[in-house]
RNA sequence: GGGGGCGUAGCUCAGCCGGUUAGAGCGCUGCCCUGUCACGGCAGAGGUCGCGGGUUCGAGUCCCGUCGCUCCCGCCA
């Protein structure tokens, strides 16, 4: 007999099915007992008259634990007297597959680390898979604009045997008999790829950082989405695909999962509107301390309070959720951000904030091998480890530019999470490695 | 790397200026209950107050150390 998915149950009416899932609740009543199952689409209630004498059945349901694992067979009753969807099944066979012990040790309003222990008890909460459901969708819609525009996938090695200049800490690991580092970033190779004529590239995929970082918005492994663009005039257009790409992610979330993020998670999804603003860092600045905070001097970042001030006064005086900082000094850039033409000072980069959390470090690059090699230099990096980057770029690199993008702190503002640790499937952190 | 906060029952927490038998709700176990739906009622079990040391007649409470967790800053996405 084929399993029915409690979504779908009232167009059974009538009908016997067989319902696989967990026990969420049992009601263990004198004449009538009621079991809650649910599955991954939802939760049905399953009834069983008491007798007397109770069957082997009533026995059966008595011992039920929640949580447990059930397979259940009984047919579907439509009946206005059940809340939870006006129907019921009439139970007829149970087994349990798999029985839970007495007392689940977590539950849904624990301590976030205590959660995590056990992740798999927290992930069957239907708000918790509906993180997963909307991240699903998320890249399916990244995917599809990609597709639209010729984009190639890249799946470039996590394994490294030099740094990627991303300018945070790394790990190391024993390669053989010699040292090899986790990939901080693709960005050398997707870089590659540009001077491999791929065009147009992305990428999702881990990275890894290892950064002593306790905060809710760091992790040491998370996921990055990459992209990378060939033959642009200048950030500009990098920025330009990104609002769009952003613009179409958000729209079809807001489509598909809009009601429930709002009613589930408590968070609204706005479609934001194109263009985003862009603001050079100096100005934007000024702005956030229009808002009260004390922001850094010039030469320096954003800083997180900062970020927040500025996403404030942008949603009052554009109405917009979005923001995109421009015109970094090079102090703060890496070496193979490309200099603004008129101002040597300034690299042609940008940040994305979205309600006041960066998601988004993008520019366009120096594709010109002397400047780049003087830029490195000038940097104090070590240009022999990296000499194989800078080959890419001595037998014809087209003009590239790109960006990567946090999707755990995406879909930590999309969800309504505090926390990053919520939208990953399992958090990795300077303390945690398990499960 | 710097700073703040928190560790009391399986879970979430209360416990005042230090005071003698450490509490609540949920969960769990048992009994009761005409259809519940956050079911309800009664009873019960469950604690080395993170750990070590100190102060004190007396420490969950104060001090020191230590371990764990957490948030902020730095760093970044």
């Amino acid at each position: 007999m084929e399993r029915t998915l409690i979504e779908s149950l009232a167009q059974h009416a009538g009908e016997r099915v067989r319902v696989r899932g967990w026990v969420n609740a049992v009601r263990d009543q004198k004449r009538v007992q009621f079991v809650i199952v649910r599955d991954e689409t939802g939760m049905a209630q399953v009834a069983l008259p008491k007798p007397e004498e109770p069957g082997e059945l009533n026995e059966a349901v008595s011992a039920l634990t929640v949580e447990s694992a059930v397979t259940i067979v009984g047919e579907v009753a439509l009946d206005e007297r059940v809340k939870l969807g006006g129907l019921e099944l009439r139970l007829e066979e149970l087994s349990v597959d798999s029985p839970a012990e007495p007392e689940v040790p977590i539950a849904p309003d624990s301590a976030l680390d205590k959660r995590i222990d056990w992740r798999y008890l927290d992930l069957r909460r239907p708000d918790r898979r509906l993180i997963f459901e909307v991240q699903t969708t998320v890249e399916r819609a990244m995917r599809e604009h990609w597709a639209s525009l010729g984009f190639l996938e890249l799946h470039s090695p996590k394994l490294m045997g030099s740094a990627s200049e991303s300018g945070a800490e790394l790990f190391h690991v024993d390669y053989f008999d010699t040292d090899a580092y986790l990939a901080q970033s693709p960005q050398f190779y997707k870089q590659m790829a540009m001077s491999g004529g791929f065009g147009r590239v992305f990428e999702i995929g881990p990275v890894f950082r290892a950064n002593p970082s306790f905060t809710s918005r760091h992790d040491t492994e998370f996921t990055s989405v990459d992209v990378e663009i060939s033959w642009i005039d200048s950030h500009e257009d990098v920025m330009a695909f990104e609002e769009a790409w952003v613009a179409h992610v958000l729209a079809v979330v807001a489509e598909e999962h809009g009601a429930e993020i709002e009613s589930v998670l408590g968070g609204e999804v706005i479609v934001p509107t194109l263009p985003f603003p862009r603001i050079p860092l100096e100005e934007a600045k000024a702005l956030a301390a229009e808002q009260g905070v004390e922001v850094p001097g010039v030469g320096h970042d954003l800083d997180p309070p900062s970020e927040r001030a500025l996403s404030a006064a942008v949603r009052e005086r554009h109405g917009h959720e979005f923001v995109f900082v421009t015109d970094y000094p090079t102090t703060v850039r890496p070496f193979y951000h490309m200099r603004h033409e008129h101002d040597q000072t300034l690299t042609k980069s940008f940040d994305l904030l979205w309600r006041g959390l960066e998601i988004t470090t993008g520019a366009q690059r120096e594709h010109r091998y002397e400047p780049l090699l003087a830029q490195a230099r000038e940097k104090a990096v070590d240009v022999d480890s990296i000499q194989y980057y800078l080959d890419f770029f001595r037998y014809g690199a087209p003009p590239h530019g790109g960006f990567g993008f946090g999707l755990t702190r995406l879909m930590m503002m999309l969800c309504n999470q505090d926390n990053v640790r919520e939208v990953t499937f399992l958090y990795r952190g300077p303390h945690r490695l398990t499960p």
